[in-house]
DNA sequence: GGTGTGACAATGG
DNA sequence: GCCATTGCCACAC
């Protein structure tokens, strides 16, 4: 076959996956029930440690992700709920976390540190 | 193809 | 030790 590079560049036509979102949803979807993780986290391990931002992006598109995307569970470094916001209701973030045993005040996760998962552990 | 963005993270004062 | 600023990298327009 004749070296038809074009083949490489059909994963642009798609922007609902392939890629680093892909990554992110795969992730975070390994998250285990009463754990998790952060932004950077996640980034890191991807490769990418200062693409944290990418991350929080990917989750916003989540939304078109056809399975369930446990956003709820990917906080950012200082275990802060930042991203309540973007759900249906403010507080359904921390009612989920709570339900799995995270101890969320002020919308910060007091035990971040106990019920933090790392991608690389869970892999492991 | 360039600009803007964005649910962060790291660094500096 | 806390607040402000910069960097960052991949995606959307």
């Amino acid at each position: 076959m004749r070296s038809d590079s074009s083949s490489l560049k059909r994963k642009t036509r798609n922007s609902d996956n392939d890629g680093f979102f892909e990554r992110v949803y795969v992730i975070a979807s390994m998250i285990p029930r009463g754990r998790v993780t952060s932004y950077g986290a996640i980034a890191r391990y991807l490769g990418s440690g200062r693409s944290a931002r990418m991350v929080g992006w990917a989750m916003n598109n989540s939304h078109s992700q056809p399975g369930f995307i446990p956003a709820h569970r990917v906080v950012n470094r200082n275990g802060m709920l930042t991203g309540r916001h973007h759900f249906g209701t403010p507080n359904l973030m921390k009612e989920l976390l709570e339900n799995e045993g995270a101890i969320i005040e002020e919308n910060i996760i007091r035990n971040f540190r106990e019920i933090f998962w790392d991608p690389a552990d869970g892999l492991k």
